[in-house]
DNA sequence: TTTGTATTTAACCAAATGGTTAAACTAATA
DNA sequence: TATTAGTTTAACCATTTGGTTAAATACAAA
């Protein structure tokens, strides 16, 4: 394996990764990641033998990434509320890295559930399901009020992710004028799920 | 026109809608649609000359339906709160009924932002900024704390939409045996969304 | 220089898909 | 009865698209 070797691999992957968040696996066409990736459809087979492996690759990536925004929760050095808020500030980093991700993850599993059931229930068994248990846990030991840990979850998650997923309609929504979805209203945005956060677990 | 004929067309429009909204309209195949509707190609050309058209049609629906949700912040028999709860919970209700509606217009929009822009721009200036600019005079009264109305906005469209959207993902995450996203955790949900208005606008 | 890998070019194939057409059938209506 | 709109059947077409292939080229390493 030379150099040129991993660089074109990553270039396409990469290509793949832009291509396929925004059109989706049905919608992405292969020419396109090609061109993307400034290959020819050719090589492109030459190292991803199809769509579906090529989907399959860039699907996982983004799933586990996504799902190990949550290890934080598990992070029992430190105070429930604080693995919260770290958990926010990365959410919303890496999501305004990504702003398709919730989208495509979502939208995909949507389309065609059974297909990664299983990969989904592999990867929630590590992780995810723990602020759930955690809530629970200081809940019992009346650290906290008396909340229902999944709406809690739904809630928090919501805030977060939301707004990436429909800047395309806040864009429009939004006069011009005003500042658009960008790093000072990133702030703004953690400051506001923190606040929610607060307000929930604060007794 | 015949009865049949508004019977036919209608069940077209209802096929059109589900198809799409499970697919998208690049993943929606013109035969599923004449099969989800128990009809023939031929037929579902025979009422709508092509793809788009139909499309068009059922997107359209979806958008202005979405919308009009929003027209009760414009009620000014209501207090502001008042309006606040009543959309909470129509906005919940119409999800419910169409889990797949956020999901199915933002991601259309952010496919192909530039072909629906003025869609969204015309009816954006009918209703939605309503609540901005509702919030902003109730502000300069001080009737209620200094918020950033359009965080706010977000905020609450955010817990509303984003457990219809994600819920693909929340069937898998939490456990079979807990609660399916349904009836009963509507409310909670509901309850949940209020609260988090309620904290925000109370001083 | 030889060898092998990476890459391009370009033509090609098969399947899926949007869309068309023509002929025939059905049933209500004038 | 004749007409007309709704509907089916079935064949067909053009385009798109995933995928293949073979030959030629570029180039680094042995």
């Amino acid at each position: 394996m030379t150099l040129t070797d991993v660089n074109t691999e990553e270039r396409i992957l990469e290509a793949a990764k832009t291509v396929f968040m925004k059109y989706g696996l049905y919608g992405a066409r292969m020419q396109d990641i090609a061109d993307t990736a400034g290959i020819n459809k050719a090589l492109l087979h030459y190292y991803f033998r199809n769509k579906e492996k090529l989907f399959d690759q860039v699907f996982d990536g983004a799933l586990s990434k996504y799902f190990q925004q949550m290890e934080v929760f598990s992070d029992k050095s430190l105070p429930l509320i604080e693995r919260i808020y770290r958990y926010i500030d990365q959410i919303i980093d890496f999501l305004s890295e990504y702003p398709q991700m919730s989208m495509f993850i979502i939208k995909e599993i949507s389309t065609n559930p059974e297909l990664f059931h299983e990969k989904v229930q592999k990867i929630k068994n590590h992780k995810s399901t723990s602020l759930i248990l955690v809530l629970k846990e200081s809940i019992e030991l009346k650290e906290i009020p008396e909340i229902d840990p999944v709406i809690f979850l739904m809630n928090l998650h919501s805030l977060c992710a939301y707004p990436f997923i429909a800047s395309p309609i806040f864009k429009v929504i939004i006069e011009k004028s005003k500042t658009t979805w960008s790093d000072p209203a990133h702030e703004k945005h953690k400051q506001s799920v923190k606040e929610f956060v607060t307000f929930k677990l604060s007794n």
